[in-house]
DNA sequence: CTTGATGCAAAATATTTGCATGCTC
DNA sequence: GAGCATGCAAATATTTTGCATCAAG
């Protein structure tokens, strides 16, 4: 995994070079995600924040506003699915990819090299500039199988 | 690609199963489903059940009210990225995976058989009981990436 | 100081829900 | 006929935007 010390560095660098600033709520959101596990609607994020940071005002706005500009940049990735809606989550980890359990929402994070090759061979196929991808699988964890049955011998 | 027939009547099926209605309404959104070819959000369906059934009214509700039904049920899948949303597309063709242009929006369907094997093996790996599954790779489609050189010689 | 960033509230969207009425079965 | 489905409108939820003000560079 990235030190955050990177990351808010590739940040101000990224801020620098596009001549916008850098601010408190853009360090807050990205430190937001970093510092917690897991995949965070915008609205959580600003939980987040507003709990590590009580003096601090943030708007919700900003919170949106952030995670665009960290998402374009490279820093920050979303995932949706189902019900669940727009999730983020920290850029720049080791790239995995998602299983998402359907019933719990868990989420499992892993990497398969093959997989990875063979989707730089599809976009060759269509004369396609891969620039990101993302793999979800979808059904059910070991620990909500286990809980089905047990429940559905009533 | 699957008949239409077959659908309508694995609608049917599914409906009776659950006690469940057949209804005008619920039979054009897997129609505009099916007859269109792409990706689209429920105010598209919406529309363009309109367009082809304009003297079934039908609202925005029942519209989303069945395409959660016909994604429950496998008929439908629905797919989201970045600003554009939540998008449907048939469910039960081939198999397929996407890639994405993220300047033009285009979708392209594709299928590799390797990525599909080892996806199965992920899910033995993490005990998981795969359902389903998407990938999508996002990039630049070569059209796009033309267009862009003309430009960005001026 | 200059210019971009922010909070706030309002606006625009997107999605869901309650309920009287209409249609399947 | 009984009960689910629907349309409609209202209620929610989600995201975006305008603007006066604040703060980074």
């Amino acid at each position: 995994m990235v030190e955050y010390s990177f990351l808010l560095d590739e940040l101000k660098r990224i801020l620098k070079e596009k001549q916008l600033k850098f601010t408190r709520q853009r360090e807050q959101v990205l430190k937001a995600l970093y510092h917690n596990e897991g995949h965070f609607s915008p609205e959580e994020i600003h939980r987040l924040i507003q709990a590590e940071s009580p003096e601090l005002k943030v708007g919700i706005a900003t919170v949106y506003r952030t995670l665009a500009l960290l998402e374009e940049e490279g820093l920050a990735e979303s995932i949706s699915f189902g019900k669940a809606g727009k999730r983020y989550e920290i850029g720049m980890k080791k790239h995995h990819d998602h299983l998402i359990c359907t019933r719990c929402g868990k989420i499992i994070e892993f990497v398969d090299e093959v997989i990875e090759e063979r989707q730089e061979a599809v976009g060759e196929r269509f004369e396609f500039t891969i620039t990101d991808h993302t793999m979800k699988i979808l059904g059910i964890c070991k620990e909500c199988r286990e809980t089905m049955n047990i429940q559905e011998h009533s």
